[in-house]
DNA sequence: TTCATTCTTGATCAGATGGTCAAGAACGGT
DNA sequence: ACCGTTCTTGACCATCTGATCAAGAATGAA
């Protein structure tokens, strides 16, 4: 059978680990330089393989990139999906913009791969954007929007209060070289009070 | 003399015309696919050159980058440093959101082309960041930090107000492609009013 | 130990791309 | 009309980079 030499379907040790090192190398390069900026060869020599060797785990650049984006695809919807109708509505958001916060400071590359996948356009995750993201603003615009009907949040443009909370949380992580350049030391937990206060400010509905 | 060929000194019609075709091309390609990912035969094809010529006027890729970035970091800072300490506390940032968002909609590509120096951590912009704009960015806190002092404006974080300006108006350019995805058709008088309310809600001093 | 499968790599290739060069065409002041 | 300057271009080059391949090394189940 003159089959093409393909990854073996049955995942070994060597597979896993090889294939992790790659992705946390690879998210690194990617968020750095952006996909076109990126070589095959930085890869490589940062998670110490020969790049032959990467090529053979991924056997295309596209494929580690397309991989990378959708390992965490799941994650950067978890917060948004976890926002609880039932509960308090001024608590939920606290807690949405902390959590998107906490993935800004300790994921930032993650932040800025996606940045710049939306920048140039989402080339690769066009679908995604329409199909199972816009689902689920439109089903939690839907609970911030009922919120406000019940009184217990005031009147808000639930979508645009998403795109923000996205805008504020993401830019300390996408614009962090401006950020540092003009804050000089950060400091996480200031960030976080000042970003509360600013969009959730005067969101508790008079009574 | 053996001298290197260079763009003469004297400022020719033809001269004008190109250069201004050439950096108006660039901007559209640089702000799509980055700067590496952007391809001089692309630029000169967009703009009707050829190569060399398109060469002629900017020796190097570098070159275009750059003058496009000078080109642009003085419309940047000009509406922020419009902010008039002399008015309205909530009048000026209205103006001032007002005035970033028209910029967002009339100019998304020099948004871009920011946005993705900035991802890819500032490597053309660096001094501009640490020199004028932070010391604008001081200069305009101070200016925010005595009207809150003076109780013409509710007590708020100086410098994370700027950045949450920069961050939300920016993102419908940035993001544009994301926007678009889960708000189908773009409405730009409803995104003002909306961006305004999240932003200035509640920063009208109690009396 | 045996041996099929999986893993690794040096050498190499083809295409893309930034940049050069020399020569010719157009321009514009006189 | 003349001629130095400015502008334009086809051909070309060196390098980078994604990807391939064949052959050898390691692995692990029997």
């Amino acid at each position: 059978m003159p089959k093409a030499q393909a990854i073996p379907a049955r995942k070994t040790r060597i597979q896993s680990r090889n294939q992790q090192a790659i992705l946390d190398a690879a998210l690194d390069v990617f968020s750095t330089f952006g996909f076109r900026g990126s070589t095959v060869d930085q890869i490589a020599a940062k998670c110490g393989l020969s790049k032959p060797n990467l090529l053979y785990y991924f056997r295309r650049k596209e494929d580690i990139y397309r991989a990378l984006l959708e390992r965490t695809l799941a994650n950067w919807l978890a917060p948004l999906a976890a926002l609880n109708a039932e509960a308090d509505p001024v608590e939920e958001l606290t807690r949405y913009i902390s959590a998107k916060l906490d993935m800004t400071f300790e994921r930032p590359e993650a932040s800025r791969l996606f940045a710049n996948e939306i920048l140039h356009r989402a080339p690769h995750i066009g679908p995604f954007l329409k199909g199972p993201l816009k689902t689920l603003v439109e089903e939690k615009a839907a609970v911030i929007r009922r919120w406000s009907a019940e009184g217990r949040l005031a009147p808000v443009e639930p979508v645009h209060l998403i795109f923000s909370i996205w805008a504020v949380t993401q830019h300390y992580a996408d614009f962090g070289v401006q950020v540092d350049a003009i804050l000089g030391k950060r400091d996480k937990e200031a960030i976080r009070a000042a970003v509360l206060a600013i969009l959730l400010r005067g969101l508790t509905p008079v009574r």
